[in-house]
Order: structure tokens, then C-alpha cells, then sequence
DNA sequence: CAACTGTATGCTGTAGGCGGTCTACGAGAA
DNA sequence: TTCTCGTAGACCGCCTACAGCATACAGTTG
């Protein structure tokens, strides 16, 4: 069915291709790791996922490096892809240099904020607590990346928001169950910082956020020790280099 | 004689190859980049890059996402590769967001510290002072590389360090000049940041590291004014397409 | 003279194939 | 029984080839 997926987008490929191939293989990857069909540590055979997605190798190689390049597979040459298997240690560390860069954006949003730029991020907050009334938490996680760029996007720094959107991308692999846990809560901060950002008051904007961002963390970490990320079974086909340096 | 240098490397195929050519790609290319053979905005074709390197147009494809993932070549699907062309508000942009990151990574830094650490970074100062006394530029700027990078590895969040190393190897595109205007006083700093790492002192060692990069951030502006880097001359081959998206 | 259209060329994106290496597994020796 | 070695299979990295789109240019028409 996964072939029929893309195989379909490529229903028509004489006519035209405007989106490369490589993009839409790597989002179906993306969804198959994040869905957890792909497991963490998992080898992944170019052949078998070529098969699968019915596409040639070279638009999977191609994907493959693109993920890597976002810390979802790692790539050791001539050993071929692995899906990533985030360690608890790395996770804290991601969190926390998502505070530091969601913090500063948020500052800066306050600083640069616009009449315009503040409604966009309301109309957001109203969106999520809906969801979250709604019980959608797929919805709420969803909205709340929204949300969160839009504040990197409003700061002004597009190299900031770049780099934020990336960390909070990879974040969001572990997020949801967070947000099932506190959902409510988790708006009504957004709903105090998008009035600290409205107010332009920098220093309550930033703290809401750092705040809001730590407390995501802890919630995450508590989370992950009573579930740990169910990771592949142990006959994964081929070994990693005992050396993954 | 690029070619020979490529070749040189593949000169023992058959025996073993550890390193993928793409890497070697990576390199060949980015110092390319770096010396300005290859200009800001020039079309990087992959059968021309392929002849010039002597090897085949798949290792350059993918030595090309490479590069595109860490900024330094913007892809457009269809269109083919081309050389970065940094604005001047995007490179002060980027070194806005590393004065964040490596603020962060000094203020770590000194809570971890070990004697260990630091006299691993003692030992860089004096090697950087060593350069700038022999008026060595080049290795000037490698060595307070050299420097960030060991501070960042000493905050003991891998994650930082990643981003922080990415962006200062963005920032050391443009950031030759400024040594040349400024080591001395650089280094000098530099020595007083290692200290209050030493001394364990955090919020010391951050504001050390805030105004060094923010020392940096301006000069580099003012330089950028005087000199505008040179862009590729107009007849490029082919054109970007309009919407850069 | 300007705008448009048809044609030619170059380049990208993808497919398929080859050589070499790595892993796994079974037979033989200590 | 355990360790070593040889063999077979699988997979990766790279190369070559092809189809389709984008661009440029020349000819044509208003």
C-alpha cells in the first residue's frame, strides 16, 4: 500500500514532476519512522525500502542523506542507514538547546512583535485549544509546532528559526505522549506568552517560554523513564561498526 | 590537477576504500568554496564538477546535498546547485544566533570544567598566541576554531556542540579578515575566557564569550561594508528560478 | 520593431548494472 | 567442544544510460 502511495504520485510521471522524487520518499520514511514501523536502530536495506516505496535505490540513497542531515538515520559508510536511536542523555540535550533557541525567539518575537504577527499566533492558540478540548492530541501536537514557528518566524531571525524549526522537528518524534499528559496546561501558557509577546515585553516573553519549555522537558523525561523507546529486535541484519565514532 | 588530486586518492580502488568519495567530494568542493574559485550564485553543474574531479556525477550529487544541508550550496529542485550567496543581514543573523550558542556552550563550559579541560584550551591559547605573534593568519583562524569547538565539546552537551560547530564553520567564510584586523585583541580575550572557565565562574565566562562574539559580530559588519564579497559575474549560466521559495 | 512561438541543446532526476566488501554460516582442525 | 578458516550470499558505493524538463535562440507574425 506504500507502494501504491507514492506509486500513485507517480501515476503520472510523464507529464510532469515538479516535487522530486527524493522529497516524497523522504517523507514517507519520515512517517514510517515516526509511526514506528521503522525502529530505532533498525537497519535499513536501500534495496528493500526501494521495493517497498517502488522507486529505483538512488532517490532512497538520496532520502536517506537528507535524514541524516536532520538526525533521524545515521550513515556509516559502507555499513549503510540506521535508523536513529536516541539515548536519554541526547534527548535532555536536544530539549534543552530547544530552550535556548525557542527562548531567544521569543524574546526577539516580543521585541519585533506586529499587530499582524500577534493575531496569526492567536488565531493558533485559539486553534490548539480547541483541539485539546476535543481530545484531538495528534491535532494539539500538530498546532503547537505551528505555533512555535510562527513565534521563530516572527523573531525576525530566519537563521534562528531555521535552525529552531529543525531541533523542534526532531523533538516532536517523542512529543506526543507529553502532550497527552498536560495538553491544558500547555496552552495556557502559550495563551500568557502570546499576551507577553502582544505587550512586547521581552523578559516575561522570554522566561514564559523558558519556562514552558523546561517543564515540556521534565515532563518528557519522566515520561521516557517509565516508557522507553521501544527499539528494533535484536537480529537487525547488519552490525554497526563497533567504532560508530 | 584537481583531478590528479582526486585520483590520487582513488589511485588504490581496488584495495580498500574507508572514506566514501563523497566525502572527499565534500572537502574538494567546500574548499573550492572557501577559496573562491567557485563564486556566490555560480550554477554548479554536476557533469562539469564531475569532469573537473575526475569521478562520476553520483558522488557529486550527494557531496552537493551535503553541502545544501549545511548551508553552504542551495539546491532548487529541477534547477540544479548553486553557491550559497550570503546576505549581509543573514550572515549577521547567523552570527547573532552564535553569540547564542556559544554563550551557552561558555557558560556550560565552566560548570563542567575539569583541570583536565582546561588545560586543553590553555594549551590552544598559547598556540593561537604563538600564530598571531608569527602574524600567521591562517592559522589564526584555524586554532580559535580549534578553541570554540573544545569549549563547546566541554559544555558537555553534544547536541550544542553539533549546532554550535556547524554555524562557527558558516561563520569562518567571512571570518578571515576579521582575524587579520583584530587577533590580538582576540586572543587576548580568549585567555580571559579560558580563566573564568577555569575558575568555574558561569555567568563570567558567558559574558566573556557574549562580547567576544558580539566584538566579532561588529567588526565583521563593518568590514562586510567595505568589502562586499564578490558574487559570480552575471552571465550565469542558469538562472535561479524567481521564486527562491 | 516588438512579442510570440517552434526548435535545439544542456542539464537534472531516475533507473539499472557492476565490482568489491562485509556479514553470516558451515566444515575442518586443535 | 571450541576455535579457525573458507565459502556463499547480501549489500553498498559508484558508474553508465536514458527520459523529461528548462532554457536559449532563431524565425515568424502582428
Amino acid at each position: 500500500m506504500l507502494r501504491t502511495e507514492l506509486a500513485s504520485q507517480g501515476a503520472a510521471p510523464k507529464i510532469a514532476r515538479p516535487v522530486p522524487l527524493r522529497e516524497s520518499v523522504f517523507e514517507a520514511l519520515l512517517e514510517l519512522i515516526l509511526t514506528g514501523h521503522l525502529k530505532p536502530g533498525q537497519h535499513l536495506a536501500e534495496s528493500e525500502l526501494a521495493g517497498l516505496l517502488g522507486v529505483s535505490r538512488q532517490p532512497i540513497r538520496e532520502a536517506l542523506q537528507l535524514l541524516s542531515g536532520e538526525g533521524w538515520v545515521d550513515l556509516h559508510p559502507g555499513h549503510g542507514a540506521f535508523v536513529h536511536a536516541p539515548t536519554v542523555e541526547e534527548a535532555d540535550q536536544l530539549l534543552a538547546v530547544r530552550t535556548l533557541l525557542e527562548t531567544e525567539s521569543a524574546k526577539l518575537a516580543a521585541r519585533h512583535s506586529t499587530p499582524d504577527g500577534v493575531q496569526r499566533l492567536r488565531a493558533l492558540c485559539a486553534r490548539g485549544l480547541a483541539a485539546v478540548e476535543a481530545d484531538d492530541v495528534d491535532a494539539s501536537v500538530a498546532i503547537n509546532s505551528e505555533l512555535h514557528a510562527a513565534i521563530t518566524e516572527l523573531s525576525g531571525n530566519k537563521v534562528l528559526a531555521e535552525l529552531a524549526s529543525q531541533v523542534s522537528r526532531r523533538v516532536r518524534w517523542y512529543h506526543t505522549p507529553v502532550a497527552r499528559k498536560r495538553g491544558r496546561d500547555s496552552w495556557r501558557e502559550h495563551t500568557e506568552l502570546v499576551d507577553a509577546i502582544a505587550a512586547a515585553d521581552e523578559d516575561r516573553a522570554a522566561e514564559i517560554m523558558r519556562k514552558h519549555t523546561e517543564h515540556t522537558r521534565s515532563s518528557y523525561l519522566e515520561q521516557r523513564e517509565a516508557e522507553p523507546i521501544e527499539a528494533a529486535p535484536e537480529p537487525t541484519r547488519r552490525r554497526r561498526p563497533r567504532s560508530p565514532k
